[in-house]
DNA sequence: CCGTTTTCTTGATCTGAATCAAGTCATCAG
DNA sequence: CTGATGACTTGATTCAGATCAAGAAAACGG
């Protein structure tokens, strides 16, 4: 967990950012000074809801889980992979962490000061607008994950969550899980338990499963289950 | 439904809000130029999700249900009421809206064409600092209710909701429900039977409902059980 | 290689909340 | 005043999903 300033080898992956792209040099310049790469070993919790915003967090590899408590419950709200950023409304507006972020697995995390992050943002047209843009996107990723979670029953989640990555493994019919089960649950909003029995309930639909191989017999079929919907499934937009 | 230019007696209410406070004089009017004000009646549905986003649209008073819908199921997801904005998200990303608003009441509704909210961003500083400090607010909030949602039973959000309300009534022990319990039912994510059952369960905890009104017999009591949470429950931060 | 630990699966049960069904109450137009 | 409409309440039932319990399979450390 060694903390050192930004080695310039990651400047490049951070620059591609669509939030950094546009960023006078300059002022990338001062970011990345300030700047700070850690390597966290899985599990590890990075920030604390309550806590003040300190810095804006940037997944350069591994992933991160962001979940909430209150009460002794605890609920995973998003997952961030890389290249991308956490934390951004928080970072801009100065006000407490309303999540908690964990690695899941062994992470390597930028950290860039709040208050460079402001102070660049206020002299810098090109930033500024692309957090305007990185917001806006956020805001409805969160709303998408809302009416996925509200409108649709964990079985609905899971087979539309099956053919988008379906979609990213080149349409072949067949695919590995990117990840352990529990943690698919958890992302899904189900238990472990629920997720095993609703594998097996998509056997009606034509999904087969092999430990962590997915195979898909008739993507038609399931997409008339699973009614994806743009509004809802397609990151993009 | 009359639709005319927005009258100037309009200006001030949407000067103060927050977005145009910094916004230029001169700006200021080339919005105010190219805006509408309508006058609806209760229950149009103003916007469809998966329509494209012509209009900033600003709330002057009544108000106004955003939900969505997916397989014939429908879900309120939030309630905007006077003064402020919404779909600002949709309008800075040129982007489909992800959600159907309709107005719950009569309701006086003022739209700024798209591309003049975007134009003015491009050029006027204080306009751009503002709406990023809106999107992060807009952020903020969804991932609070989305809290509420996945962390408290019906029972707790309901012992919340009135917590808030009663703040909200210079600490009265005894204040009127703001709407019908229809309505409340909906918006706290529960049907209205359920509803009617929560407010007998609260009698547990102190709380006495006459119609419209409520009387808390003892705050402390049932802030034991609510467990009110600034993250959660404070739409101010 | 084996034993331990963790993940995954499967079944039984429990719970929060939705739905269905009736009935009560309030409001309001005629 | 009266009948009708819509809001609210109450009870019975159903359902999705969580929890509890226990066994099977896979991963891992020595």
């Amino acid at each position: 967990m060694a903390r050192l300033g930004m080695p310039e080898s990651d400047y490049p992956d951070i620059r591609e950012l669509h939030l950094f792209s546009e960023v006078a040099d300059e002022q990338f310049m001062t970011l990345m000074r300030g700047a700070y790469v850690q390597n966290f070993p899985p599990r590890i919790e990075l920030i604390t809801e309550g806590d003040s915003s300190d810095f804006l967090h940037i997944v350069l590899s591994g992933s991160v889980d962001l979940f909430s408590t209150w009460n002794g419950r605890e609920t995973s709200m998003a997952t961030v992979w890389p290249v991308s950023t956490f934390i951004l409304a928080a970072t801009i507006k100065d006000a407490p962490y309303l999540m908690s972020a964990r690695t899941l697995e062994k992470s390597r995390i930028a950290l860039i000061p709040s208050q460079d992050v402001r102070a660049v943002f206020d002299v810098d047209q090109g930033f500024a607008r692309a957090i305007v843009t990185e917001l806006a996107q956020c805001y409805r990723s969160v709303i998408k994950a809302q009416k996925d979670l509200k409108l649709r029953t964990s079985l609905e989640r899971l087979a539309n969550y099956l053919l988008l990555q379906q979609g990213h493994s080149d349409d072949a019919a067949e695919f590995d899980l990117r990840f352990e089960k529990r943690r698919l649950a958890s992302m899904l909003g189900m238990t472990p338990e629920n997720l095993s029995r609703a594998f097996k309930a998509l056997r009606h639909y034509g999904v087969a499963i092999d430990g962590n191989r997915i195979r898909i017999a008739d993507i038609e079929d399931l997409k008339r289950f699973a009614k994806p919907d743009p509004l809802i499934d397609d990151p993009s937009t």
